[in-house]
DNA sequence: ACATATTTTTAGATTTGTCTAAATTTATTT
DNA sequence: AAATAAATTTAGACAAATCTAAAAATATGT
């Protein structure tokens, strides 16, 4: 396999998420913001990873991933869930202290450690925050989901992911119990700011519109 | 806490190991031999930790550990080994296998997963290795051993550690059928070449005096 | 004690990954 | 189609960690 280090794994994963999965292209300044350095910085390591052939790159007009940087960038996510599945189910951490540990973990070289990881874990399909985990050959299903922002009134459906990760949008959603696998109902739309009242298993709550926007659901 | 990169962490483990424990000052040369450098390398090295109190280093006289960089190295030790038990008790590696993912695992920062992890494992006083796992505040059980090769006739004792933990030489043992806490008697020292004729459980075996040396047992 | 050998340090170079400031290219307005 | 703005790249610098070769200090042998 390629020699990539902690940089270059970080570089890739954003490239990945940036560009629907990594086969479009993606801005300089785009991947700047997202791991929080300058855009020379950026240039510089596009460079590298085009040598290495991880990266397919043309000044002025954006970065895609290689096959092999895909690749690459998959065996990072799916350690990455992976980690965040062990440290929620058997260190019972809670879901919004996971991420910049498995941001570590992921970085860990042994292919062996990666799978019977995955075996001791019993294979699990998605990680704590619903994202699906990739399979050792870089498959993941995709599921149809919905944000709870665009259903029409009276729909109702399975809360089986969060689009925002952060600690502060997992903390919100732990204090008003909305939690993965809980039933959803959208009663009404208010047309003033977008909130919605909505049904959360038997309890009757206010939303608003960006905490909708940031759920995603199963239709039922 | 102090903020040290992975490799000034490799360095202060090199220093806790070669100075029995960190207190005896330990030569350039010495340090670069068991980090596999260079020994201006290491000397480098060496001016960069005093800089940041971790090491006590006088040019020429060699380098000891301050409190400070002690109680660091007990740190990524305490990790290195719980990492070690969990992949052998929860993920099934076998122990010649552990040593070289740990090196990596030992360099994760976070106290609650190191907390967490140990308690997870149960506590363990010992990794697979019988190596001694300091706790968090850096203590740990010091028990007297000997080493097989130093046994006089007749003397018994459990099997509770090895000195050497390649993975030829562990693979040695497992070929042997020689694991820790398994009783051995020394049944008769061959003057000509120092090896020893055992009883493992009810088996008799010779053994070299190069493997005899490198097992620690506890007397009965 | 003096010559020789060994150990350790210094000097200078290299690689990786980052930065700021300046130059260049591409996009947007007027 | 210029002029202006925004995005991107280049140039040059820097810190961390390493190396090789040369110099300096310490240890050893006669
Ligand atoms: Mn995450
Ligand atoms: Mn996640
Ligand atoms: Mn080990
Ligand atoms: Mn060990």
């Amino acid at each position: 396999m390629s020699n990539t280090s902690h940089s270059e794994e970080n570089y890739l994963k954003a490239i990945f998420h940036l560009g629907s999965e990594g086969t479009q292209a993606v801005s300089t300044n785009a991947i700047a913001r997202n791991i929080k350095t300058q855009p020379s910085s950026v240039t510089d390591m596009m460079q590298r990873l085009s040598e290495k052939g991880l990266v397919n790159y043309r000044k002025y007009k954006g970065v895609s991933l290689t096959d092999l940087g895909r690749d690459t960038a998959l065996s990072i996510i799916r350690k990455h869930r992976l980690w965040e599945v062990f440290l929620v189910e058997k260190l019972h951490f809670s879901w919004d202290e996971v991420h910049d540990v498995a941001e570590q973990l992921e970085h860990i070289k042994s292919e062996k450690l990666v799978d019977l990881l995955d075996e001791h874990l019993g294979f699990p399909q998605y990680d704590p925050h619903g994202d699906s985990i990739p399979d050792k050959d870089g498959n993941y299903p995709s599921r149809d989901k919905q944000l709870l922002s665009q259903l029409p009134e009276n729909a109702q459906g399975l809360c089986i992911g969060v689009k925002d990760s952060s600690a502060s949008f997992l903390k919100y959603l732990d204090r008003n119990k909305i939690s993965l696998g809980d039933k959803i109902k959208l009663l009404e739309r208010e047309d003033f700011d977008n909130s919605l009242l909505v049904l959360v298993g038997e309890r009757k709550l206010r939303l608003s519109q960006q905490i909708a926007a940031n759920l995603y659901l199963k239709l039922l």
